[in-house]
DNA sequence: AAGTGGTCTAGACCACGAC
DNA sequence: TCGTGGTCTAGACCACTTC
């Protein structure tokens, strides 16, 4: 009826969008019954994975939703579930600062299940955009003896990174926390910023297979020059 | 060989299982092609559908990645796309502060794509946790005559839902900024806080169908009291 | 040509809900 | 019992990559 077999989009894309838009367009309303399984594929004429293939599409992105038994039902999409891409790096250039190895300070021992005083490898960059500091970025992760620490591996990489490369863990799974603090005297120095100024602070947490934290770290972000951007999942 | 008939999970979940769990303890390493499909039918003594299925959720939650005609490979977990749960209601409780029609001020007209001047919705809630205010949460949204408004709706409502009731426009897309801020003055008294304390600012836009924007919102949250948090697609 | 992933089918069987 | 969604199959055909 609808599908085109022409198309370079595959029918069960086509199928989606056919009742996306029927959705969209207020043809079928939120909290209503779309047509069964088997009525859509006779619509359409394809096979029921077809259809619900299509069909799981728009389930994923909350414009549907089904019950075994009942019928899949037309709800509100899905908008307070949002995905940001939390990617320091990209268009930032990027300066490593230091890398030492220190004795874990209390807060992080416990953010990494180690103890007070365990030795951790502490590394401290700073992200440029167009030669302004944007993001003052430090990480901790556990020091495992006889894994040397290659900086230029350092500069550009992300916590997961390094991770799995000083510690020879695939991190499968982090955390991240946002909050709203003042910069501290040392930050605002760093930042090239007023000491007090309200910054951004994103906590990561980085952990094993085991649900084990096997990394940790803080990225503090000028205001005014850097904003985290979330969109609720599209179709 | 591996796939039991007589599980709860299904099959694919359990190939998915099976393939997930290799990749963690390090027997598929990242880089590394993964057996084909064909292979894995007839290692797990299931059908193509069936793997496939299998294996889509392991690349969509950035496992695997798949290319035509060359194979399968083990990538990386995608870590830095993180999903931030936004919905302030939940165990909050809320009180309305005021409703108002107001002439769109300049930032809000130009965020809606409005004349300036025209009229606008102006709510301001406080959200509250355990007596303690939380978060001061302002919303804007056209006005459309004729179409009165009833502040039991709002007093509950998040953005999406007040713009399908007002305006009539199912909203299908949501973009969230995050800032961090200074309090001023009025959000201080608001909120029971000093002013110029730094506070998470989350500036909501939602858009309908034409990608038109029809509504916004912010939302300043008591950054002592609250964190937003983000975590990894999981599998 | 051979091997890979990507799409699609027609039908089977199951689990659940409403009647 | 019947209609619903959920799983699974065996095989077909296609598009792409490699040799």
């Amino acid at each position: 009826m609808e599908i085109s077999k022409k198309s370079f989009k595959p029918a069960y894309y086509q199928v989606a969008e056919a009742i996306s838009s029927k959705i969209k367009n207020g043809e079928l309303k939120p909290g209503s019954m779309i047509p069964s399984e088997a009525q859509l594929c006779a619509q359409y004429k394809v096979s029921k994975m077809t259809v619900r293939r299509g069909l799981s599409i728009l389930i994923e992105a909350g414009y549907l939703q089904s019950s075994q038994g009942k019928g899949t039902f037309v709800s509100r999409p899905n908008l307070e579930e949002m995905v940001v891409n939390f990617s320091l790096a990209g268009k930032l250039t990027s300066k490593l600062l230091s890398v030492e190895v220190i004795p874990a300070p209390e807060s992080i021992a416990r953010k990494l299940g180690i103890d007070r005083g365990s030795k951790v490898i502490y590394t401290k960059r700073l992200l440029f955009y167009e030669n302004e500091p944007i993001i003052y970025d430090q990480k901790y992760l556990p020091y495992v003896k006889g894994k040397p620490i290659l900086e230029a591996d350092i500069e550009y990489a992300e916590l997961p990174e390094m991770v799995e490369k000083h510690i020879d863990i695939l991190p499968i799974r982090s955390e991240l926390v946002i909050k709203a603090r003042a910069l501290n005297k040392e930050e605002a120095r760093v930042l090239e910023e007023e000491e007090g100024k309200a910054v951004l602070l994103l906590e990561q947490t980085v952990y094993s297979q085991n649900n084990k934290p096997v990394g940790c770290g803080q990225a503090i972000c000028h205001s005014d020059r850097y904003t985290l951007k979330a969109v609720s999942h599209p179709f």
